[in-house]
Formats: C-alpha cells, structure tokens, sequence
DNA sequence: CTCGATTACCTAACAGTGTTTATTTAAGCG
DNA sequence: CGCTTAAATAAACACTGTTAGGTAATCGAG
C-alpha cells in the first residue's frame, strides 16, 4: 500500500561494509521501478516485460515491486501520465505557438503525430490497446461531471485539439459546423497515420515524413472552406 | 507437423459403446481448433485466450492441438487468412459495383471500414498488433517479387485500395499525383476511424455511423481536384 | 542506548501461461 | 492377426502475475 511516507534520511553510518539488504525510500524505490519499467518497456515491446525483468533490473525481487506498486498496470500507469503530461506540453506548446486557427490547428496535429512515433510502445499501449490507458487515465469520458472536476492529462490533451478544431470553426474557416464531429475525424485521421506507422514499420512506407505532410495536407484540405483564399496557393508546411 | 493426409473414413464399427479416446481426422480437428478459437477470441478478446480454453472447448488436451498447429500463432493465422479473405471478397464487390473513379474508391473505403467494425477482434489482430497478422500474410512486403508470386489475400486486399486511388488519380480527379502516398493516407484515415472506434467502444462518440460518412467525406473532399463539378453540391453517400 | 513499531525486502508458493517430451492407443493396411 | 502410423495423452518445462509469511533494517519514544 505504501501509505505513509517515510524516509531513510541519509547514509548516515556511512560503512556498513556489505549489507545484504538495500532500503531505499518509497520514493526512490518508485523512481527506479518505473525508470527501468520504461526502459524495459521501450526496448522489448509491451508484452516481453515482466515484473521479474524490472525487478532484476532494479536490483531487487519481483515481490518487492508489489511494496509499491498495486499492480503491474499501476505502473505503466504512472508512465502513462508522464506520455500525457509531455503530450499535453508538446499540444499546448504548438498551439501557443500560433495564432491563426488553422495554421495552430495544424500544428497540434503535427504535435500529436510527432510524439506518437517518438514514443511508440507508450502511444501503443494508451491507444491501442483494450481496456486501454485512455480509459484508466479518464480520457474516455470526458465529457461528464465528475472527469471535469479532477481532469486528467489524457483528457485536456484532447481538449486542446478540441479547442483547437473549435477556433477554426467558430473563425468560419470550415465547411463543417460539428466540432465535436471534426474534431474526432481529424483526430481519426492523425491516429491512423501513427498508428500504422508504429505497428508496420516494416511496411514500404514510401516516405514517412512526406507520408505525415501529405496526410495533414489532405486533411485540411478536405476541412477548408470553400472560396478560403488558402485553397488558391499549396499549403504551408509548419 | 501433420503432412500426409489421413482419413478414419466414417464410424465403420458403429457400436463401440465409450471410446475413451476419439480419434477425428486432421481436417474436422483443424476446424473443431479454429472454430473454437474464433469464438473465443471473438467473445474473451485476444489476450484471454489460452490453449487450454481452445483444448477444453474443442474436448481434447492442450498438448493435442499441436499435432494440428505448429503454435498459437498458427491457429490465429488460419483466422486472419479467412479475415483477409473476406476482406478482398467485400472490396472486389465494392469496386465491381461501381465504375465511376471517385465513387468506387469511396465505396471501397467503406467497405474497408465496414468490415473492420463487423470483426473488431480480428481487425486488432491484424492491423493493430506488434509483429502482426499483415507481416505474416505477407501484405507487409506487397511490392517484393517474392510476395508478387504467391500474393496473399492481404496484399490482394491492399491492391484493390490502391488501384482504385491509382484510377482516380489517372482520371484526373485528384490534385495529387502520387498514387502510392495518396492511397496510404486515405488507407491510413480509414484505418484510425476503425482503429479509434474498436479500441476506445466507450468513447463519446457523436454518431458511429455520422463519424463513418464525416470521415469520408473529408478525406474525399480533400483528394479532390480543384474545379471539380463534385465540389460544388454536397456529396453524395453510398 | 534500548525497546517497540513500522515496513522494505526476502523466500516460497500459488495458479496460470505456451510449449515439449515420452507414452499410450486408436485406426488402417497387408 | 500383426505392423505401422499418428492422434491424443499425461507430465513436465520455464515462464508469467500475484500473494502469504517471515526477516531485518530503520525509525521514534522512553
């Protein structure tokens, strides 16, 4: 359970010679668990990492994990609010990067894709996965009473590409007027794309970054209003 | 390994009151397996389904199916071959039943989609897990000479997809040049909207089926050449 | 400094997994 | 009938996540 907290405060016999066992505080206990977890975790896939492997990694034994963790889940848990924590930061950043409302619409989208492929396993398991990260980390129902109160990570990452898609909306630089409809076939779109990417790396992709360009391309190409003077010249590229 | 055929040839003796031990022929054992699996799989999800739940369902101990299977991987492939399989019958069908370019793409796509949604288990499996049911059917190396001799029903499936893109772009009804890229991105949208709406069934999802047409909707309105007469009235579904 | 409480960590075991081995036995053929 | 083939078995392997119970390291109180 791991309730309260203590601490060893220091090395303060500072010999010791070998003692047989290492207490460490709960919390840099936590700390090492879940570092070697995401290195485990990123270099051999979801499903080759075993409570043993982190727990030998760490220097301790599997049943040790289970002083601090509830759960195997529990810690992809906590590495899965860091995924969303930096996703919420790379949105919020790309989106306060701009202020003309398809151009920031874009570059949150180009956001959202770049950090699906730079951390693959973890996109892996929130998004694709049943019984997911999404619906752990309350980005599955966003939109009632009680998620508002305590919002997750997951759920204002997608609140921000929302908002976003709400701008371009409300700016009139759509033919659509459902945002929440939008919002959810961009983000369709977006996902597709790294989610193929991820799972068939081997696939002959013709190009991967052309292949991200194109597919934002064509996706605001298809939202644009018609007569919008961007229809009249290609695309920027952000 | 199970190479040379056999068969029992029917229940000769017709008595034999309680055969403690039943013997069927590879063919009827390899169906009972499949049989068996698919629903499981279909029913309990990928992950809960064990070789003892396959065995305890078919009658017969873990260890007996492989004599019929090499793996557990083995029984899946036979899935995703009868998957795939239908998967190129509901493309061949759409593309046939239409010859105008832009429609039949469309009604490819939603015939993709479609069947993606109808067998949410099995579309995981394929199109959504590491190392996946696309690599072993060969669909992930389609342009190799190697895969052109024996084309799987994958690689036939994704053929259909990217002929159709190729006659539109050949019909000029595109502003996009490049077959290959274009039909990876419209695959690649199709496949996020089936990918989202499988793994996340809990999320508020506007409408499935408005989602389904919205996201068609935009990739082709974003495919489309400039000009063309299609631009000007509303889409039409099909 | 000692006493007691707390608790990080350990060993050992549980039930489950995919897979392999050696064995049994049912079926078909000469 | 015997002989061969091979489908099915029981038993075990090494692995998985998880739990129970004991050990000992570290703390605060006296």
């Amino acid at each position: 359970m791991a309730k309260k907290t203590w601490k060893p405060q220091g090395q303060q016999g500072a010999g010791h010679a070998k003692p047989r066992r290492k207490r460490l505080s709960p919390e840099e206990r936590r700390a090492q668990i879940v570092a070697a977890a995401r290195a485990l975790f990123a270099a051999e896939g979801i499903d080759h990492v075993s409570m043993r492997k982190i727990a030998r990694r760490v220097g301790i034994t599997q049943a040790a994990i289970y002083q601090h963790f509830e759960n195997k889940e529990a810690i992809f848990f906590v590495i899965i609010e860091g995924f969303f924590g930096e996703l919420l930061a790379a949105l919020e950043a790309a989106v306060a990067s701009e202020s003309e409302p398809l151009h920031r619409l874009r570059r949150a989208m180009r956001a959202y894709i770049e950090h699906g492929l730079s951390r693959p396993e973890e996109y892996r398991l929130v998004f694709m996965t049943p019984m997911s990260g999404l619906a752990r980390a309350g980005l599955a129902v966003p939109r009632t009473d009680e998620a508002r109160h305590a919002p997750s990570k997951g759920s204002l990452s997608f609140d921000v590409l929302d908002g976003a898609v709400r701008d371009v909306v409300l700016a009139g630089r759509t033919r659509y007027a459902d945002a929440d409809l939008l919002a959810e076939a961009v983000w369709a779109a977006g996902h597709g794309l790294v989610s193929l990417l991820i799972t068939h790396d081997k696939f002959p992709w013709t190009d991967r970054a052309r292949l991200v360009d194109f597919q934002l391309d064509l996706i605001f190409r298809g939202l644009l209003q018609e007569g919008c003077p961007m229809r009249q010249r290609p695309f920027i590229h952000n």
